[in-house]
DNA sequence: AGTGCCATGTAAGGAGTTACATGATTCG
DNA sequence: CGAATCATGTAACTCCTTACATGGCACT
């Protein structure tokens, strides 16, 4: 759903063609949603058969431009207008996976929150190095990139946060005192990470 | 993707129709993820032309009945064995809105961001509302949902947390020394929410 | 001359949603 | 009796992904 609107949203700029429009999109987001070509082509298609594009041509060099029409405009404007809706969020596999796994008999839930604690940590540590490499936001396009980033840091923050409440909350459960379970040289903490 | 695992999943304690199928996922995530009946069906039928579960003919009430094969039962093991890839995370419709907001020329990208704060601190409310109704978790269900319920309240503290940190850079690059605008009477602060 | 990237598509299929059809049962 | 809910589906459609077809152009 958020595709269709960006690439309205990036034809409010100026016309593009679709190889384009994928370049444009990805720079902004990095490399962290790669947007693939065919489905850049079939929304222009739905886009344009919504009459919110037309295409306009081709440019200089032959490419088959798209341009924005005036309902395109005000379906931009109503996209940025309207917060995201938060009242049904997107299904989140990893807390279905936990809820299932509480319930089904026979799993070992600690061993599934503490194989994915290490998976987040991981990717908590890429995202730290891929900010550290950021460029200061000079252009409009690093800075949309930087806050992308920032977000999905934000994002494996809370759920290592969330997986270790987790955690506590299954120990307590079990009733078992935990024998505050120190392994040493493990990466554990969110500050640690952070170096 | 995890509406199939979880219906293996729930398979894995007994035979179940697809009526029954949803209820059991709905008890476990409470309304947060409603499930469509239709879909149910449909994903039962590919699980069982993909061999993972048969057709176990009807219970005492008529009900057709399905039955996890052991195909099945090895799904569902690696499923929990496997962490939920944070390589190539989903796509946040926000992220990407903001992304596009702060590149698209003649868009009030902090009125954007207030929105949104807006919008996911009353989220924010619903969750902590919700919480302070549920019961003390008894049986697993209860568990499970408790913890998706927290799940949910993680992600938006994250998310009003890098709201503001965005507010915070925006503020810096306009270059504009932010007046603090303290609204007064608003609720603004994730503690406060807590209550 | 061949490899590889740019560019524009189409095809096939999974996943998900909304809506409809059809019967049984239950409840006021 | 009528309405609601349970139950099992099917249809149409969007969104998204993977893969393939085709052609130009550029570099070695």
């Amino acid at each position: 759903m958020s595709i269709r609107q960006s690439l309205l949203a990036l034809l409010e700029q100026e016309p593009m063609y679709g190889y384009q429009l994928r370049a444009e999109f990805e720079s902004r987001t990095g490399a962290t949603w790669p947007l693939n070509v065919g489905q850049v082509y079939t929304t222009l298609s739905r886009l344009e058969r919504d009459g919110l594009l037309e295409a306009a041509g081709q440019d200089d060099d032959g490419h088959a431009v798209y341009r924005i029409t005036p309902s395109g405009r005000d379906e931009v404007r109503a996209w940025f207008a309207t917060p995201v809706s938060r009242e049904t969020p997107p299904r989140d596999e990893l807390a279905i996976k936990l809820a299932m796994a509480v319930t089904v008999p026979g799993i070992d839930v600690r061993a599934v929150v503490q194989r994915q604690r290490t998976a987040t940590i991981r990717a908590l540590q890429d995202y730290t190095r891929l900010k550290a490499e950021a460029p200061e936001p000079a252009a409009d396009g690093d800075l949309a990139w930087l806050l992308v980033l920032e977000s999905l840091l934000f994002a494996a923050e809370a759920e290592v946060r969330w997986l270790d409440h987790c955690e506590a909350r299954l120990a307590r459960v079990a009733g078992d005192r935990r024998e505050s379970a120190e392994s040493g040289s493990d990466v554990t903490t969110i500050e640690e990470v952070r170096r």
